[in-house]
RNA sequence: GGAGAGGUGGCUGAGUGGUCUAAAGCACCGGAUUGCUAAUUCGGCGUAGGGUUAACUCCUUACCGCAGGUUCGAAUCCUGUCCUCUCCGCCA
């Protein structure tokens, strides 16, 4: 949510972004008018209440006759108060819809565009696109050749778009949380397992809208709680009506998390296997800092994602979020698209992992605020967030990109103390 | 799941209808004094919104878990709700 000041003050520039965002920008009008008269609508209610307080005063010395002519007058102050008030309340909500809909202002620096189409290509990965002198397989091929993956047993106790992992995906899975944990723990995060739920509330804080049409989310029935499409949701919730210290700043957590997301209307041959299903584990980055922090920050946790995906041999590109493409809380997005072989007809890019600068849009909704030590008042803080790594398709990127003539799968160097073997499956 | 207790400022904690503009202590900040890993003393010390100003300068409103209600007036009374603690039950 953006600053209700700061929209009315900046209101061409919030209208041109909406615009660069693909975003209506015609509530604009229509929350200037709205906020303004209710801003009048609460001057005149707290002048009320001040007269009503006023009168109170009075009432102690009063005698009893001077009483009820007070009484009198105290009732009908404090019904117009209600009645100001009252209307304040609507106008309040109406602002407050209108402004859940305003996206974040947008880095100058991020390309302009309607769509994916215009993302740009910032960076490729330390390793090159594997040229295979055999017919590569998909990694439901793979993952049936080496019993790694089972979708049918899926579908049987959970439907379509569920999957069973077994033998060395498992090993694997295990492996890909080791390895992204213990080196973002030492790069200064802390590591945090956290509920794989959460409230209405801390979903609409960062961003997600449960309940809704098209709702990614699955909400449990005759309750207020959700199952979490990300841990961005549960970590940024972790803060949420909290005061940090600034010397905490820059806080950075890694979250363990499953997640689950409806993909309602997602299909086809390009989400094909592990690419889009409803449940996976991923390992969460998610960052608290100042505001003059959070760009630096941003590149670093994008650097993190690339080391991560230099380290397991994946080759990858990086690719700076256009306008159009940009979430709805994200000031930047940067996006790591890995190499799939078996991803289309003849290998495609898919994406492995992103991370955004949301500065204090969601720390605003969530009350996330930051205090200097002997400085009066409090700021929000900012708030960024990353994949370190999605599981299901890490284990699509080393299937496909690491498999050999001989139908084994090499395991990347860095993951092969936990899995404790060099390759995947018998040569044959 | 059942029974009970409780949620007050950064922390401890007093406060059961109007001098609450929330006591006191701790912590913190500034001054004074004595002097040496500190003591004493005086003063200050919450957050957010609106207005105002050269200036957190002054004025004002709201906030005692949250949301309602009663009342001229609520931290205080009533209802709901969330959370915490204790005991019991169940359980990985």
């Amino acid at each position: 949510m953006l600053d209700r000041k700061f929209v009315l003050e900046n209101l061409e520039a919030v209208r041109q972004n909406c615009i660069n965002r693909g975003v209506p920008a015609d509530s604009l009008t229509r929350f200037m008018d709205a906020e303004t008269k209710r801003r009048a609508l609460l001057a005149e209610a707290e002048e009320f209440n001040r007269q009503a307080n006023d009168l109170n005063n009075k009432m102690k010395g009063a005698t009893p006759e001077e009483r009820e002519k007070l009484k009198e007058l105290g009732k009908s102050l404090r019904e117009q108060k209600e009645a100001a008030q009252k209307s304040h309340d609507e106008l309040d909500k109406t602002v407050l819809d209108i402004l859940a809909h305003i996206p974040n202002m947008t880095n100058p620096a991020a390309p302009i565009g309607n769509d994916d189409q215009a993302n740009l290509e910032i960076a490729l990965g330390k390793t090159p696109i594997p040229k295979f002198d055999f017919k590569p397989l998909d990694h439901l091929e793979l993952g049936k050749k080496h019993d790694m993956i089972d979708f049918e047993a899926g579908a049987r106790v959970a439907g379509a778009g569920f999957y069973f992992l077994k033998n060395d995906a498992v090993l694997l899975e295990l492996a890909l949380q080791q390895f992204a944990v213990q080196l973002l723990v030492k790069n200064g995060f802390v590591p945090v397992s956290t509920p794989d739920v959460a409230n209405t509330h801390t979903l609409h804080g960062i961003g997600f809208i449960p309940r809704g049409p098209e709702t990614q989310i699955y909400s449990i029935e005759n309750t207020d709680l959700n199952l979490v499409a990300t841990a961005e949701i549960t970590l940024g919730g972790m803060y949420s009506g909290q005061v940090i210290e600034a010397e905490q700043l820059p806080l950075k957590l890694v979250g363990i998390s499953h997640c689950f997301r409806t993909e309602a209307g997602a299909a086809g041959r390009a989400s094909k296997g592990l690419y889009r299903v409803h449940q996976f584990t991923k390992i969460e980055m998610f960052a608290f800092s100042q505001p003059d922090q959070s760009d630096a920050l941003h590149e670093e946790l994008r650097q993190l994602e690339c080391d991560i995906f230099d380290a397991m041999e994946i080759p990858y590109r990086v690719v700076d979020t256009a306008t159009g493409d940009l979430g709805g809380p994200a000031y930047r997005k940067y996006d790591l698209e890995a190499w799939m072989p078996g991803r289309g007809t003849d290998g495609e890019w898919g994406e492995v992992t992103s991370t955004s600068n949301c500065t204090d849009y969601q720390a605003r909704r969530l009350n996330i605020r930051y205090k200097n030590k002997n400085e009066k008042g409090t700021h929000f803080v900012h708030t960024l967030n990353g994949t370190a790594i999605a599981i299901s398709r890490a284990i699509i990127a080393i299937m496909e990109n690491h498999q050999q003539a001989d139908g084994t799968i090499k395991v990347p160097k860095v993951l092969q103390p936990w899995l404790g073997k060099e390759v995947i499956g018998q040569p044959k």
